[in-house]
DNA sequence: CCGGATCCTATCTGATACTG
DNA sequence: CAGTATCAGATAGGATCCGG
């Protein structure tokens, strides 16, 4: 990022190809909720499924695989029979639970506002769509 | 949300139920960007399908009338023939792009990162696959 | 110019069953 | 315990045509 001089649009379409990727993660139904437990601390596969209570063996495995690649996340083996695998927070992803928290102040403070517009739309659109 | 005590996992839980439609907002492919755009100044409807380049017309009007919903967009329509439609960021979608802006600043600053433990991970993941 | 309606495909997700 | 494999349903997204 040290071109001189760069247009705005320049930029945005740069930051767009990388920020993408991202939010394909982070937008995904699991990722971020699985990053906030591990920033409290690390965690087996089955205390993880356990602890979020809604999501199958299969998304869970799939959404750890994901995080692992992108280096947000490891995954260390403990060679013992049965065996015991933890999951933990790489510091790539520690560095992400701040972005990811500000994000959730911004949710969680206008998450009222946000509501209501709904309901106003909702409310709007219904009556647009009574006669039909 | 006057409980007393609130465990740490019930405040988490509280969090995602209130996190988590925002997540499916800005987690969708074409938000992001039309509010990025639209942070820039109000644009028309074809304004915004020229300058995003790969979007269906489809899917701007879905995007846009889910920001509206979560009165994150305005639309100002103009009885005109042919009719002109404004699409501006409001209060709220103001709001949301410093938020939003962290996160953009944490993917380009860690992008290297992330593609470099993509290229590990697939190396080693092939490797473990080539015997098969 | 704006956008609704329809059709079709690709991807995501969950349920279930099986393995080292 | 920690996965993998397979199948079926849900959903997202694009292409195209039509209407105000």
């Amino acid at each position: 990022m040290h071109d001189t001089v760069m247009k705005e649009t320049g930029l945005r379409a740069a930051g767009c190809r990388n920020v993408s990727p991202v939010l394909n993660r982070i937008g995904d139904k699991w990722s971020v909720l699985i990053v906030m437990i591990l920033a409290a601390g690390p965690r087996r596969f089955n205390e993880l499924k356990r602890e979020i209570d809604g999501i199958s063996q299969r998304m869970l495995t799939l959404t750890l695989r994901g995080l692992e690649r992108d280096g947000l996340v490891s995954r260390t083996v403990d060679p013992t029979v049965p065996p015991r695998v933890t999951y933990a927070l790489t510091d790539l992803g520690v560095s992400l639970t701040g972005p990811v928290e500000a994000l959730g102040s911004w949710a969680i403070e206008h998450i009222g506002c946000i509501r209501s517009a709904q309901d106003r739309f909702d409310a709007a659109h219904e009556a647009a769509t009574r006669g039909q």
